[in-house]
DNA sequence: ACCTGAACACCGTTCAAGT
DNA sequence: ACCTGAACACCGTTCAAGT
């Protein structure tokens, strides 16, 4: 039967989890599907469209929690935090994934809209929109940057399998990277709380 | 006479200025230098090698700034809001270089001391070495993710000169780049704050 | 409509051979 | 010591031609 592109992106995402994103080229991906490099060209424009398909992908299904019962002094707190934690999962899912969303989102080709779901949040809760963008887009760069950074590393410890003596290392990357991730996030939260008007302040309540 | 490696560097330097960071390829280096490609690699190892050195130029001379005649509580607010003013105002001076120094750093070939310093100075403050490492890690990703977005945006907007009607951006996107810049660095220092010992506190004065 | 064949214009890197 | 020539094993993309 006749290629899809659902097939294509289902099979460039096996790929990048195999392979890593610079052996996710064009020719291997038709090799992995069957049939010429060309062909592919009938289903989607280019490669970078292709990329941008999988980033949405992977982004697909995202959601920010709902609001709970709580006060809402502490809600946007508890909501930003799970969603960061959720996006973290979602990117660990596949191999150079924080890399890929990031490129392109320097381009503007896909996961633009990343930031409006923590930006909504932090203006429901009084910020006003300059600085609540401002503030979603210092969580995003943060998370980014450190799940590209667990994923970089994640690789050059798997080229340390045949290394000298089995180290105690393996799980405890893994751990010490989310205790980091959560501190990092616990500051711009701190930092999110001090432009947000003050619950227990005298002119709010 | 003979190739050596500061010519090297300074002609891929001005590649990259020019031609930006996927242009900048083994074979249009040698070109550039009247040599064919092969002559490179008696110089450098591979061209991972060499953009680690182009880093490492980038980055050359930074520093933090000297404690000042201000109360400690302030000083490390200034000090590295400076740092960081000057780390961006570097990365501008290249094309791409944020994008560069950021995929250096994540395989761990170029830049990586580069969080020592901001990390150095809220230990100075009282900071507690795990926290002080996280909270400068969380001001680098910050940095580098802003200002490679500033950049890519820059290019974009590049390609807008034969666009329909002249537009009354140009200098305009600089302006409020720096403005959302000092923002995200603004909030980042908040949140440092917040785990930092209180001036005011009664169990530290 | 969907795919192949063949080409175009490139890459990074190696290495024998020249000077 | 320093560089060239020639090759190896690749890239993304286009496009006439096949079915």
């Amino acid at each position: 039967m006749a290629l899809t592109k659902t097939e294509i992106i289902r099979t460039a995402l096996a790929i990048l989890d195999d392979y890593g994103l610079t052996d996710l080229t064009m020719r291997r991906l038709a090799d992995n599907l069957n049939v010429k490099a060309s062909a592919l060209y009938w289903h989607v424009a280019n490669k970078q469209s292709l990329l941008a398909e999988l980033v949405n992908q992977i982004l697909a299904g995202l959601t920010m929690s709902e609001s709970g019962p709580e006060p809402a002094a502490q809600e946007w707190r508890r909501r930003l935090a799970a969603w960061s934690m959720e996006l973290r999962a979602r990117l660990l899912e596949h191999r150079d994934s924080a890399d890929l969303v990031a490129s392109m989102r320097a381009i503007g080709l896909a996961g633009t809209e990343l930031s409006a779901a923590p930006s909504s949040v932090l203006q429901a809760t009084g910020m006003d929109p300059e600085h609540a963008d401002v503030a979603a887009q210092t969580l995003l760069y943060f998370i980014l940057g450190h799940v590209d950074e667990e994923q970089q590393r994640a690789q050059l410890g798997a080229l340390a399998k045949a290394g000298p003596a089995a180290e105690p290392t393996g799980e405890t990357t893994g751990e010490a990277a989310a205790v980091s991730y959560r501190a990092g996030i616990g500051l711009i939260l701190d930092g999110m709380a001090v432009a947000l008007p003050q619950p227990g302040h005298p002119d709010s309540g």
